[in-house]
This record gives C-alpha cells, structure tokens and sequence, in this order.
DNA sequence: GTCTATACGAAGATAGAC
DNA sequence: GTCTATCTTCGTATAGAC
C-alpha cells in the first residue's frame, strides 16, 4: 500500500478539519488525526514542525478559505437575496450529509479557545472578514448600496452561523430554512 | 477562613460557567475550576458525584436559566422589537464587561462535544428551545402572529448567538449592533 | 519519510485518613 | 466535608534507528 508523496500531509489536514466540525477544536488532538487520517504517527512533526498548533491552524484556515470559495453565487438583477445562496446550500448541504455532526469549524475555534493559540483568534478574525467581504461584493454587484452591504453581509454570516449552531442542536434544518426565509425581504 | 455550608458547589459551578465561556467546554477541568473557585479538591466527588461531567452540565444548565432570565422586557405597544432588549443588553454587556472574553456558554457546549457527554445534546437543545419560547411568548404578547412569532425567535436566537461569537472575534459589539438594527424592520 | 520508544505533564477518578 | 496520595489514561513532544 504505497502511500502517494506529498499526500500524507493533506490528509491530515483533511481530517482535522473534520474532526474540528464534529468534535471541537480539542477534539483536534494528534493521535484523533492520526487514526482518523491513518497517517503514519512518524509523519506529523515531519510535516508539522509547530505541531498540533499549526495542525489546527492548517486546518482552520483550509476550511475557511474553502467555505469562502462556496460564497460565489452571481445574483440576477432584482433578486439580491440569492447571493446567499452559495453559502447557505453549503451548510445545508454540510449538515445533511454528516447527519448534523459536522459544524462550523470557524467557530469551534472561535469558542474553543484556551489561550494556547494566539494565531488563532486572528485567523477566525480573518477568515469571518474574508466570508463579509466576498458577500458584500456579491451583494453591491446585485445593485444595493455600499454601506448597507457591508452591514446585510455581517448580518448574514452572523445569522448563517448561529443558524448552523441551532440546527446541530435540533437536527433539523429548519432553523437555517427559517432564517433564510425571514432575512430574504431585507436583501431587497 | 470557615467557609459557608452550601457555597462551595455554588461557586464551583459558577467558576465553570466563566471557564465554559471563555476556554471553551475543554477548558472546564477540575483543576481549572479549583484553582478559578478556590475550592478545597475535596469537594469535588462530594458535591458532585458524577464527576467532571456533572459539573459541566450543572453549569451550562445554570446559565442557560440565568440568561433565560434575562428575556423578560415587557413590549410597549407598537413595538415589538424591544421583546429582544433584555436579550441583547445582556450579552451587550457581558462582551463588553469582560473585555469579548466571555460568550455563549451554551454555544460552547453545543460546539465543543467530543461525544462524552450524551447528556450534553439534550441540555443544549432544552436551553435553545427555553430561550425560543420566552422570545415566542412575548412576541404574541407585543401582538405578532402565533407563527410568525415562533419563527422570529428563531430567528433572534440564531443571529445573536452568530453576532456573539463575531463579537469576540472583532473585539467590538458592532456586529449585534448591526444585527439588532437591521432584524428590528422585521418585529413590525 | 517513516518507524519505535520514551520522556513529560495534564487530567479524571478513586482510596483511605482525618 | 475535606485532605493527601495514587492509579490510569491520554496527549504532546523528542530522540534516534531505518
């Protein structure tokens, strides 16, 4: 079973994020990773010199770029709600697919913070001011007005994120479904 | 330095309320709770039997009836939107008075679950409906609709948690500011 | 790049004295 | 009710062989 080079790295990746959405970011642990990537144990430190810590943050900043990427929905003239669309399929589909294990892995390290990450608190920061960006922009192109953009995109990711919290709670969609439905008439 | 009978399971619970919020529910340990309460390390198999884990879901049971509490602003007539002030000045002020170290202690839970705690689904989904229904309550109250008011306050709950944990990561309570300007159109 | 072995500390839990 | 061990497990990290 010849492993591909350069691809044991990624996997790791791949799982802590996993294990971020489900788990936490203390359920990000070496050993997690390494029976959940079936890496071999001698790889991490190989790969990660930072260890654990620049695991996680590999991880986080993957996963949010990633998401970021989801954010791409072109609105067509007269109907600026759907530039939310992208976004909230993600998650939806997220949360369907995983049985409602898998959350957001931004803000399990946004929450799960014991200090011992400094970089982390400025990688949420930046990942959450990429994610308003991207849908500020999407949102001026769909014709609405610079200012109020940029506060409907805080709204947004705002109300998307706690939306995924509450539906991991209930495991149902509905609290996502409920939202969208609710903040479409302000997208007007 | 006797101490008062009683007081000592009060403040160690208290003491994990403030670490599940700031650390994270990873960040509850016993030593972390002894060492934040000064409470003798005897006391923990006593006044809680189940150990760590009935700690942790005393204490995120305990805030989660305390920040219900909260939700208690009778509307005045014609507008409805501020059923949603007490919620809001809360963790308006708890962000502020703890310089954004401290957020939702239920939303920690929620996030940070590494499947040891069975219990802890049931006691966060319990606290998101408790808080949901007092929304639901007072929002019939301020002369909404039955159904639009149940998903209102799903609404609310779902943004303000999402602005909570974009508080922290902004270090400023603009986003609930902006949430709460640009959901109050929708309270009409 | 990957392996085994090991050091080191933290954490949960229990036992038994006071 | 509280104290002091102590056991055990887990997690991070490093060393050195292959």
């Amino acid at each position: 079973m010849k492993r591909i080079p350069g691809r044991t790295r990624q996997r790791m990746v791949d799982s802590a994020v996993t294990l971020l959405r489900e788990r936490g970011a203390s359920g990000v642990s070496i050993d997690a990773v390494l029976a959940h990537s079936g890496a071999p144990r001698g790889s991490v430190y190989h790969h990660f010199p930072g260890g654990r810590n620049e695991l996680v943050l590999s991880a986080v900043r993957q996963a949010g770029n990633h998401i970021g990427r989801q954010i791409n929905r072109r609105p067509t003239v007269g109907e600026p709600h759907v530039v939310l669309d992208g976004f909230v399929d993600y998650w939806r589909r997220t949360l369907t697919d995983s049985g409602y294990r898998s959350g957001c892995p931004v803000v399990a390290l946004a929450v799960d913070n014991r200090g011992e990450l400094p970089e982390a608190a400025d990688a949420v920061r930046e990942i959450f001011w990429a994610w308003q960006e991207k849908l500020r922009e999407l949102l001026i192109e769909a014709g609405l007005p610079t200012e109020r953009s940029k506060r409907l995109a805080k709204v947004a990711v705002a109300a998307v994120e706690g939306a995924v919290v509450l539906c991991r709670a209930e495991r149902s969609t509905e609290p996502l479904d409920v939202v969208i439905e609710e903040l479409a008439p302000l997208f007007q």
